[in-house]
DNA sequence: ATCCCTCGAGTTCA
DNA sequence: CTCGAGGGAT
């Protein structure tokens, strides 16, 4: 959590009335205009907060602090309409212990031996209770406070997943008569979401933030015609009746509900003790990108209706039911400082020091910023409160900063103007992003540029990585890439460190790499727009390094995939002095590039492929060798012209998605060696 | 001139 | 993985 030191009384208090006021129109905009100002995370790790301090200064908890009340209040627009029974919330727990604790309390309560548990996904939609009578509907309530929700009924009823007769067929009769209670989850699904923003992003439009807020705002729509347009999707989740003996467990009841003609989550399951309950939880903690919908955990039920009246209510929740909450994937912290990195091509970019924060089970405190524009577009201070999020599941960025919670000692950042490692002048191309480092040998971008040429992809050499590159710099063992050739074991031995064995294999490693194929050479040397893709392109077209070099801008522009640009960036980098004698020294120590041979097999030629995460049986590189060792190509993004999309475990919701839509054919590991084998 | 596709560059943490 | 820019098709 943010700050690390108690903060003094008066900075508390501070503090805690912004957090108050930020909280409190957070909770008005979501209950009153349903609209999320801040997502439902992140206003957890605010509540957070909140209570912490409240804990470190009882003295300044308040009557209308967030921590103390539970409410909402009903939209003014619909009618309200009083539920019959409360649809109540559920009681969160994180963990096994939480788990495992809840299952102490109950069972103390109830010492029935045969004790098993009914588990759902907890869907990330609206929650919406229907109403039919004589198996008619009659009536569609959102939730709102819990007590009384907004009459929808005209709107409910334009959703097609919602049967506006119970299906005659049910095997339980009793259920089409008299009043029956459905309730349920309306969803918008994710490929759908995507597709709509798509569609918007074409348009010029402003993109929604999440599906759930989309759901929630087309649900508010006064005009129903406007949700008939939105697809939207009502997952069924529990049944009610005057009549508590009509239905036995909730296992029955999901069965019904399912007869009676609406959708239900097929992963929902019946799970005979708490540790299935955990492992069931757990592996779909891990799947859940998988699902078409948004889920941050799931719920678990006693399965017996019967025991789980018993157990009753206490305050808001009942006690036969909890749900069982993934780690968050966004959190509140505050920017300690903004520092900037030099990259490879002397790119500056800054990046945000956080205060540490576990998101999504992995502790962050650094996120970059990308550019001078980005902050000053989100204007992030230091000293700010942050959200903070995982892009992609890994990468986390800062979302936005939360401009109300300021003190007013938050600074400014200001782009440097000279290079943090030499000093030198920064400069910035016309309506390009970034600022970059007018110092060709700066310190950084050689320091940089050395762990590109040793990286995988590049010449890969083997124990040697960003440790010992620098190492070997600081030592001023060598001062460019070639000079990596000219190493002998005894100087790398002498180091702190290195053993005499170690030393050894860092030499036959590098002896190892004297003769690369060419495009990986050309890749290692770091010329700017020059990517492993290009490179490989420029082997297969020039075929030895001395034709490369001698090319015209002309001829370099030729190739396929290389234009003007990228032409004159090859050109510049050859004519460059140093680089001429950096290519003289790599020819005097015996590093030569090998030809590339040209594959005769062409099995997969004309085939696009792209990959999304990991692979079991063989690495992610050699799939891709192997591809293009048949003629067919290896893209990063999927596109209306990718054929194959190859997918490992834990793949990219996005890729995915985009191959759905796109009808690609999507194949698994087996398939695809059995595509390369065939 | 405009759109779509592809590639390069930079990035975090275990 | 995401963003943005370069290349090429239309």
């Amino acid at each position: 959590m943010p700050s690390n030191s108690k903060p003094t009384k008066a900075a508390a208090a501070q503090r805690i009335t912004k957090l108050k006021e930020l909280i409190g129109k957070y909770r008005y905009e979501y209950h009153v205009n349903n609209k999320s100002i801040l997502s439902e995370a992140a206003a957890d790790s605010l509540k957070h907060e909140l209570s912490q301090l409240e804990e470190l200064y009882p003295e300044l908890i308040t009557a209308d602090s967030p921590t103390q009340r539970v409410a909402g209040e009903p939209l003014p627009e619909f009618s309200s309409y009083e539920h019959k029974w409360p649809m109540l919330s559920l009681n969160d727990v994180f963990d096994e212990t939480e788990l495992k604790a809840w299952e102490d309390r109950i069972a103390k309560l109830i010492p029935d031996k045969d004790m098993s548990y009914f588990v759902d996904i907890k869907m990330d939609g609206l929650a919406c209770s229907l109403i039919y009578e004589n198996g008619e509907l009659v009536r569609g309530v959102t939730r709102g406070d819990g007590y009384v929700g907004e009459d929808v009924t005209h709107n409910v009823r334009t959703l097609e997943s919602i049967p506006l007769n119970l299906h005659k067929g049910v095997t339980n009769k009793e259920l089409l008569k008299g009043y029956t209670e459905i309730r349920g989850e309306i969803v918008m699904y994710k490929d759908d979401f995507a597709k709509l923003n798509q569609q918007r992003k074409k348009d010029g439009l402003e993109l929604f933030a999440n599906p759930r807020n989309l759901a929630a705002g087309t649900m508010r729509q006064l005009d129903p015609s406007l949700i008939a347009a939105r697809p939207l999707h009502f997952h069924a989740y529990d049944l009610l009746r005057e009549n508590r003996e009509d239905i036995s467990t909730n296992e029955l009841c999901y069965g019904y509900l399912k007869e009676l003609g609406f959708i239900i989550n097929q992963q929902a399951a019946r799970k005979k003790d708490i540790n299935s309950v955990l492992s069931y939880a757990l592996d779909w903690e891990e799947k859940r990108q998988s699902l078409n919908f948004n889920t941050d955990g799931m719920v678990i039920k006693v399965n017996n209706r019967g025991q789980f009246e018993r157990l009753g209510v206490v305050g808001k929740a009942p006690r036969g039911a909890i749900a069982y909450k993934y780690p968050a994937e966004q959190a509140t912290t505050k920017v300690r400082d903004i520092q900037v990195n030099v990259g490879r091509t002397g790119a500056v970019t800054p990046f945000a020091v956080l205060e540490p924060v576990t998101i999504a089970g992995t502790t962050v405190q650094m996120a970059t910023l990308h550019n001078g524009g980005e902050i000053k577009r989100k204007d992030i201070r230091i000293g700010d409160s942050v959200i903070v999020q995982k892009a992609g599941d890994i990468i986390p960025e800062v979302v936005e900063s939360l401009k109300s919670l300021r003190s007013g000692s938050e600074k400014v950042f200001k782009m440097p103007t000279k290079c943090p490692e030499c000093d030198s002048a920064l400069t910035k191309k016309e309506d390009e992003a970034v600022l970059r480092c007018s110092n060709l040998s700066c310190p950084a971008r050689t320091h940089r540029q050395l762990e590109h040429f040793v990286s995988r992809g590049a010449l890969d050499i083997d124990g040697v990585g960003e440790r010992v590159v620098k190492t070997f710099l600081d030592e001023g063992l060598i001062a460019d890439s070639a000079d990596l050739f000219k190493l002998r074991a005894e100087q790398i031995s002498q180091l702190e460190g290195f053993k005499d064995k170690s030393a050894e294999n860092i030499i036959k490693a590098i002896e190892a790499v004297k003769n690369p194929p060419l495009d990986r050479f050309l890749f290692a040397l770091g010329i700017r727009h020059v990517g492993i893709q290009t490179a490989r392109d420029l082997a297969n077209a020039f075929g030895d390094l001395d034709s490369l070099r001698e090319a015209t801008v002309d001829e370099l522009a030729e190739v396929e995939g290389v234009g003007e640009i990228v032409a004159e960036s090859i050109a510049a980098w050859f004519i460059d002095e140093e680089n001429q004698q950096l290519l003289a020294k790599f020819a005097g120590l015996g590093v030569a590039p090998q030809r590339v041979e040209v594959s005769r097999d062409d099995r997969l030629s004309g085939k696009t492929f792209v990959i999304t995460g990991t692979l079991e049986g063989l690495a992610r590189e050699e799939a891709e060798e192997k591809i293009r060792a048949l003629g067919g190509k290896v893209s990063s993004s999927v596109s209306a012209k990718t054929n194959y999309l190859v997918v490992g475990d834990n793949p990219g919701e996005n890729k995915l998605s985009q191959a759905k839509e796109h009808y690609i054919k999507i194949v698994d590991e087996s398939e695809l060696q059995e595509l390369l084998r065939s």
